[in-house]
DNA sequence: TATTCTGAAGTTGTCAGACAACTTTGCGAA
DNA sequence: TTCGCAAAGTTGTCTGACAACTTCAGAATA
C-alpha cells in the first residue's frame, strides 16, 4: 500500500477514515475482489486506533462498497455508490446548479410517472381512489385557505404510484418526490396562490384523478404528461428540452 | 424504550443490529430528531457490548438515517433510505424471494426501458448508434463462441439510455443495469446458449437497434417491451402480472 | 421567587488489551 | 508431490479506561 490514503485529523475520524478510503478504492480503480490493507495496517496509516478503523469499514460495508471475511480481510464488493441511485444535487433552479440538468431529471420522472398513472388507471381501487380524494381534498383547502400543501401535492402522487399495486414504483415514486418537495414551493407559497400557479396546479391534479377514475389508461398518461410539462413551466424550465412536438403531441 | 427490537444472534452482529434499529426507527415512526436511546441502552436491549452498538449506529450514519452529537446521543437525522433509492433484493428469482417482487421490479424497469428507447429513437447521434453497434458486435462474437456477454448485454441498454441525451437517464439504467446483472446471467450460460435463449435476446436486441437507427420512437418502444416481456418469461416470470392485455397489445 | 453559575453525572469518541473464531501459510511426514 | 497439522495472521467481539462534550441539579445571588 505504497499509495495509501495521508490521514488528517478532523473531529469525527471514522467518517473522515471512510471517506478516504473510498476516495483512494475509487482512485485505484480497485477492482470487485481486490483486498484492503489489513487493519493492523491501516491502524498503522491512518495513526488511529483499531475501533476507528472498524468503523469506518463498517461505514463502507453499509454503502455496499466493502465486504469482511472473518479470518481472511477486507475486500472490495462494489465501486463506491454502487448500490443505490441518487440525485446530484438540489431540484430547484439557481445560479449554481444549471437548468438543463433539472430539465432532465424532471424528463426521467416523467418517464416513471406517465407509465404509472396508465398503470393506476387500470389497477385502482376504491382505496386508493380514496387516497388521491384525500389528498385532492386537502390541496382544496389549501387554496381556500392560502396555505401551503407541499406535502399534499407529494402524497397525491404518491397515491397515483401506490395504485399501480407495485410497491417498487411507489418507492421510487416516494424518492423523487422527496427530492421534488423544494420545487414544489413555489407553487403552494403565497406568491403561487395569488399568481394562480396553485389553482392551476390544483386543475391538473383533478385531471389526471378523473383519467384514473374512469379506468381511461391513454387519458392518464396525457394528463399526466401535461401536468409535468406545466409544472417544468411554472419553475421556468423548458419543456421543449425534453424532446419534439411528437412526444408532446399526445396530450 | 418499552417496545425495542428484541435481538437475535446472528453471525454479524453489527448489521443485524443496524437493521433491527432502522426497522424499528421505520415502525416507530420517528421523526426527525428523534433521540435513540444511549448506547448503554442498546447494549443491555440486544445483549452485545459497546463496540457492536458504536459500528451499527455508524452503518447508520453511512445511510445518512442517523446522526450523533458527543456528550448527548444520537439522534434520527432522516427517515431509513431517505436520499437513495435501493432495490431490496437480489434480483434473481429464488426460493427465499418472491417472484412476484423480482416481476414488479421488472416493471418499473418496463417504464424507464421503453420511454429511453423511445427517446434515443429521436436523439441517438452517429456516435450513439456507433456505441450500440459496439456491443451488438460484441454480443454476435459471444453467440458464435458461446461465451458469456452479461457485460455486453448490459452496455447495450445503457448505450440506448446514454442516446437519450439525459445524463439521468443513462445513470438510472446504469443502476438498474447493476442490479439486474445476475438476471441476464441465464442467458449468456452455456444453457442459455444451447437452448437459444441468447439468440433470440440477440434477436430483440436487434429489433431494438433497427427501430432506433431509423428513427421510429413507436418501433422502439414496442421493441423495447417486447424484448423485456421475453426477457421476463425466460427467467421465469408471468408479465402478465404488470397489466392486462391493453398494455402488451402494443407489440 | 427567579435567574445564574458551578460541579457532578451522563453520553459519545477514541484508545488499548484480551480472547474467540476463522483463514492462510509453512513445514514435516507419507 | 500431496496431505495434514500447527503456527501465524486476521477479523469479530468484549471489556476497561480516559478524553471531550452535554445535560442536569443544587447552591448562590439578585
Amino acid at each position: 500500500m505504497s499509495a495509501a490514503p495521508i490521514p488528517e485529523r478532523p473531529p469525527d475520524l471514522s467518517a473522515a477514515v471512510a471517506r478516504q478510503l473510498e476516495q483512494w478504492i475509487s482512485e485505484q480503480q480497485l477492482p470487485k475482489g481486490a483486498q484492503l490493507p489489513t487493519e493492523k495496517l491501516l491502524c498503522e496509516k491512518f495513526g488511529v486506533s483499531r475501533a476507528v478503523i472498524r468503523e469506518a469499514i463498517s461505514r463502507l460495508k453499509a454503502d455496499g462498497c466493502v465486504t469482511t471475511r472473518q479470518g481472511s480481510g477486507a475486500y472490495v464488493a462494489a465501486p463506491p455508490g454502487h448500490g443505490s441511485f441518487r440525485l446530484l444535487h438540489g431540484l430547484l433552479p439557481s445560479a449554481t446548479i444549471p437548468t438543463d440538468e433539472i430539465s432532465d431529471v424532471f424528463e426521467l420522472r416523467c418517464l416513471v410517472e406517465t407509465g404509472a398513472a396508465e398503470r393506476a388507471a387500470l389497477r385502482r381501487t376504491p382505496a386508493d381512489l380514496a387516497r388521491m380524494r384525500e389528498a385532492l381534498a386537502r390541496m382544496d383547502e389549501a387554496l381556500a385557505a392560502g396555505s401551503d400543501a407541499v406535502g399534499d401535492d407529494d402524497a397525491f402522487h404518491v397515491a397515483i404510484a401506490a395504485a399501480t399495486q407495485n410497491p417498487h414504483i411507489e418507492r421510487f415514486q416516494a424518492f423523487m418526490g422527496r427530492q421534488f418537495s423544494d420545487s414544489r414551493a413555489p407553487t403552494w407559497s403565497g406568491e403561487g396562490h395569488r399568481s394562480g400557479r396553485a389553482r392551476q396546479a390544483q386543475a391538473e391534479h383533478a385531471r389526471i384523478f378523473d383519467a384514473i377514475a374512469c379506468g381511461d389508461a391513454d387519458a392518464a398518461r396525457a394528463a399526466a404528461q401535461a401536468h409535468l410539462v406545466c409544472a417544468a413551466r411554472r419553475l421556468g424550465l423548458d419543456p421543449l428540452r425534453w424532446g419534439n412536438e411528437r412526444l408532446e403531441g399526445t396530450q
